[in-house]
DNA sequence: TTCAACATGTAATTCAAACTTACATAATGG
DNA sequence: CCATTATGTAAGTTTGAATTACATGTTGAA
């Protein structure tokens, strides 16, 4: 086990072996940003806590006793060392893809049309998009970011507001054949569809009062494909405004039923620090979400 | 070449180094002497300067993420190598011999017969005499202090008095039977003993005012010798009050005359460090002569 | 479940290592 | 011999790192 406290000073340490590699002490301090006299006392420090003369100062430029080139060797193989796994986990972090973890609605109706853009600007950035209803916990070495529809309060998580978007309920002009339901008890009588994995149709009929009735049927689709059979007539859906905002513009599909919840999409990521691909995606995402 | 500017703080990586060691904060801080809050600090810290999480914080217990294992992997290697090359260096420091440069004369006279209480007091520290009338240059690796009869001005070189010692001629007093010289100028009809390598006898007398003046005969002898054929009465000497002070109060020899000289022998070192054996002798040196 | 013990995090302040500036010393080379 | 280059030293300032004190959160036993 490694013995610390009767080590030198690391900052004397690597004045030492600045000087080494450069060969003089103005040059070391240029090397670590620093005055020429800040490496002369540092290399004076070291001897006196080494107890060692590390240099022949007879001559205008320093040379190395015997012992002062024993201790450089191990320096600059001990802090080449060091140096090499700090910049190769620079060097993976950078390359490895960003990974966005967000439910399949919100990627196709949203975030897919304007990802060229991010990409673009950062040509260096891999993505991977996890699109799964399920709510994946951004783990290191995992998802980096979630997009998330909710109220913002994930435990051990930090979440910021993407956006607010009421829930809706929707379904085709066909499928109401002109007689737009005026109840939310009138939606029983019609078929629907239900992403898979995911309860939204039955909670938000709970919400209503009506956790006991039965609708007409109910479909459960993945999700992308749930907004695409709405639009077709096959059900009523629920989701959120966001996700079938162009739809319900077009004339698509109606919005029956509309809630005003302080929910919304939010972006999710573990406390801590964030690698920089993470960093610059939100600041992009946030610039985006601005412009609407 | 390694570049220095973009390594985290060596403090933040050895912190790290620390906690991957000891496996938590607080044991990672008593292996520093420093407080868990600092160790707290400084990993924060170090990953907020990579940009990549090194910890899985979500139980109590901190986790190393895979990056964090290849960063400690390199860390403790590289420390490693820094730390075996410093311990290295005081381990072969320590026990490279003490190497003392002295004239002939003062080591018989004065230094050995003390020297067995220093060896005594610091039985780790070897020594190596190097009696020799020319004044060596104590140098890194060479000589580390040398014993040198002088008036202490010697440039580029430290000194401090080691004792005061006027020049005196001596001879025995069966050389001189009873008719003991009364002017410098008597001393011309003896012979002469003269250190090998030294001209002190030739010095003294031009000081006299006798330059040009040829003494009955000049014999140069070894150093050591000297004395004993000035006790045997093979001629007159000229040496240092403190080389002969012994035989001086026995009456093996007389001194005829006697110079008052602010000269003396001094300990001479480099400017420097110096190594912990050499501080022992040092200390011990100025204590023994303030005995007397 | 509740509480004590443990492990880490955070904020505010304090402290000291390390740096800068300015001047000094000394060697080298034209 | 002087200009230039290289390092040393001293004093004062800066800032990174530490401490202290309190907060948060987990674990395990009562």
């Amino acid at each position: 086990m490694l013995n610390w406290s009767q080590l030198p000073s690391l900052s004397a340490l690597r004045a030492f072996c600045a000087f080494v590699q450069r060969g003089s002490v103005a040059d070391a301090g240029a090397a670590l940003n620093v005055s020429h006299a800040a490496i002369s006392q540092q290399l004076r420090a070291l001897e006196t806590h080494l107890g060692t003369p590390l240099f022949d100062r007879s001559n205008r430029a320093l040379e190395l006793t015997p012992e002062g080139q024993d201790l450089a060797r191990a320096l600059e193989d001990g802090f080449g060392r060091i140096a090499a796994g700090v910049e190769a986990l620079s060097h993976t972090e950078a390359h490895r893809p960003l990974n966005i973890g967000c439910t399949p609605t919100f990627a196709s109706a949203w975030l897919m049309p304007r990802l060229a853009g991010f990409q673009a600007d950062h040509p260096g950035i891999d993505m991977v998009m996890s699109p799964s209803p399920s709510l994946v916990d951004p783990a290191p070495g995992g998802i980096d970011v979630a997009i998330r529809y909710g109220t913002g309060d994930w435990k051990g998580l930090d979440s910021v507001e993407l956006m607010a978007s009421p829930v809706v309920v929707v379904g085709a002009p066909a499928l109401f054949k002109g007689d737009t339901p005026k109840t939310p008890a009138d939606l029983i009588r019609y078929p629907w569809l239900e992403e898979l994995g995911t309860h939204e149709s039955s909670s938000w009929l709970a919400g209503q009062g009506l956790q006991n009735e039965r609708v007409l049927s109910r479909t459960e689709v993945p999700g992308n494909l749930m907004i695409d059979g709405a639009r077709n007539g096959q059900g009523i859906a629920v989701t959120t405004r966001i996700a079938v905002a162009e739809d319900i513009e077009a004339g698509r599909l109606v919005a029956v039923f509309e809630e005003r919840r302080d929910a919304g999409y939010h972006l999710v990521t573990k406390p801590g620090v964030h690698r920089p691909p993470l960093k610059a995606f939100l600041r992009w995402i946030l610039r985006e979400v601005r412009k609407t």
